[in-house]
DNA sequence: GCCGGTATTTATAACGTTTTAAATTGTTCC
DNA sequence: GGAACAATTTAAAACGTTATAAATACCGGC
């Protein structure tokens, strides 16, 4: 089970003449040098294949070869066979560049990076969902940071205006966001995570959010809390007032006290919502039960109620939403209710192929995403 | 300090008509039909200025203004000048396929994503961090999933085979990473994080794993903890051998005992680290100093402590490496060595272009980032 | 006023694809 | 045997840029 390890040398990576990185693309024909050469990985850099090689092996003109590619109807079975064949044997890849030049397609889908979705993976969960969706397409996702938090309004409106992709993702939207609002101007299609409050209906996957406060705070009331709280997202976005009104609506229900502490959000740094939770807990009336809506304001509140000795499922509770295996991991006694980035990413990146395909129904361009809910049994 | 909100009533998104998400592209010369024209946004997608509409705007030739553009020598100040001016005024943006397929460099950089970076934002920032090197230049950022882990070297193959991108990024470098011998052999453009054991030189930004591994343990030492354990990523990773190799330079300079536990990795799901932690704990000559490579495991390792009612600063140290805000604000008692990921990330990106831009000593494309060590005073 | 030479500009072709329009082949029918 | 027509295939042009090679303007010197 232990293992002592002898203090082994590290070889420090010398120094020596140094590959030139560069000197790729001289229009050699046949193999380009092929540098030490391994066998296994000799001939990669080929001469690329293009529709003209593909008309030279077939014998049929390069238009014909292109047609029969795209599948045209008026190119005949056998042809189209053929030239599939071939191309596949070669290993034929239409040439991106070119294709974009003459048809203004640009097989490109843009993400909007927020550094506000530095934290736990947010970000990438998302994207590793949407690659999976543009898997067997053509299509490229290229990341667009927006270095202003909040506002990338001004990175949409470049890549709308300079034609630099087919589509564009984002998420963190507001009620009336300046981006939805560009974007169905421009009519240039998008897919957000989170919807807004336009009348003009748009693509978007969210999560339901207001079942999984409603969820939520029934569940700390069922447990016997009897003045449960909540950490809401900035007032700003959406998403902030389905979590409210969500939990508003249990705590009505109950007709048990709450409290919604105004001056602390998830976006806050986490050692201000740990002291935040820490100083509350200390005054009178304190919350006895936590909605939390990221895992890290979970751990926040932990910690925060821990410095005022009070542990986690005796004197408090909290319900949070889980988006990694993190939380629940390290700290079984949180209750969470799970949201699948990944999952929810992909279906932004079907959506979205939806959206630029020319789907326009919005029945087919709206998913909200319902909370499974698996409580453990009352311990 | 808190507030209670009246139940607000939540607007479904209304489903009316659906604006096209298509119709975009037809070459109207003037302005394309504005839509419903807020008059702040109207303009956008005006006829997109080509070289052919600075030639006929100032009167030289396209190849002119081509060469006007990219400072070419023998262009006339003059010339150079009122083409720059001309260029400026319309916001003229040279035609990506058009100048890829001319060229050949796709101004593309890929950086490979591995499901494990899932975790924490470590792949969120590097790309933050990347991009942001990017951002004055024409290069974009395509990110390519490789959904099997570890192995992402189809990925790189199609990469290099089919012209994708005039650079590669990628992380979790091994000893004789065959990413790496692929890219040298072709080669091909490439910034890893993490060295490897290859005698010929390549590019790379690495963290001093060995530096952090020497001062975490000396300091638990320091503090008194007489047997220290170290938890490492999985042994096949370079950085791996570092990090041990630091750990034990400490132990035998101090001539404690020490333990490496040989069945569990940081790659683990953090219930495997936290009962792994805690099984241990339970048993006779248990460590009292943990080395953690992130902040994961340390958490783990807290929770797995606390579950034998032993607790941090008293029966037991922590120093972790730091990546993010989390861990030190939740738990303030460990102690933390900082790895700046955007940084790293930015670091690459510039070496990468570099290595693009035919840089070949390997002096400027290597980096290797020192620890800053700030300990707080002994507590 | 013409020469050689340099400085500056230009026309033309090409990158690999798709689109438009035209050409070729095959078929049926009188 | 050819007209009319459908089924296939093809040639040529175009997307916006850069590279090659050629043209033109400018200049001093004689």
């Amino acid at each position: 089970m232990f293992k002592t390890f002898s203090q082994t040398k590290i070889a420090p990576c010398s120094v020596a003449r140094y590959k030139d990185a560069q000197s790729q693309r001289s229009g050699n024909p046949v193999l380009a040098e092929t540098p030490k050469s391994t066998p296994v990985d000799a001939p990669l850099k080929a001469a690329k294949p293009t529709l003209r090689t593909i008309a030279d092996l077939t014998g049929f003109a390069v238009t014909t070869v292109s047609r029969a590619l795209s599948n045209a109807p008026q190119i005949s079975a056998e042809t189209r066979r053929r030239v599939h064949e071939v191309a596949a044997k070669i290993g034929y890849l239409p040439d991106r560049a070119a294709q974009r030049l003459k048809t203004g397609r640009t097989n490109v889908i843009s993400v909007l990076l927020d550094p506000h979705e530095e934290i736990l993976g947010y970000g990438t969960s998302l994207m590793l969902g949407i690659a999976n969706a543009l898997k067997d397409t053509p299509y490229h996702l290229i990341v667009t940071p927006s270095f202003v938090a909040g506002s990338n309004v001004d990175a949409i409106r470049h890549i709308v205006r300079n034609g630099m992709a087919d589509g564009i993702i984002f998420s963190r939207t507001e009620p009336f966001d300046p981006r939805v609002r560009l974007l169905l101007e421009q009519g240039f299609a998008f897919v957000t995570h989170g919807r807004t409050d336009f009348s003009t209906p748009h693509p978007y996957v969210d999560y339901d959010n207001f079942t999984f406060a409603y969820e939520a705070t029934k569940r700390l009331i069922a447990r016997g809390r009897s003045k449960p709280t909540i950490i809401l997202p900035p007032r700003r976005m959406t998403f902030c007032q389905h979590l409210q009104h969500g939990f508003m609506t249990a705590v009505r229900e109950a007709g048990v006290a709450y409290e919604i502490p105004d001056d602390i959000d998830l976006d806050c740094p986490v050692d201000e919502i740990r002291d935040f939770v820490s100083r509350r807990a200390g005054l009178t009336d304190a919350p006895d039960g936590f909605v939390c809506g990221g895992e890290v304001s979970a751990l926040a509140t932990i910690t925060g109620m821990s410095d005022r000795g009070l542990t986690l499922g005796a004197e408090y509770d909290i319900v949070a939403k889980q988006t990694s295996k993190l939380l629940v991991n390290i700290q079984p006694k949180v209750e969470t209710i799970y949201e699948d980035l990944v999952d929810t990413g992909f279906r932004m990146g079907t959506t979205l192929l939806a959206a630029i395909g020319g789907e326009t129904d919005p029945e087919k361009l709206q998913t909200l995403l319902k909370p499974t809910i698996v409580f453990p049994a009352r311990g």
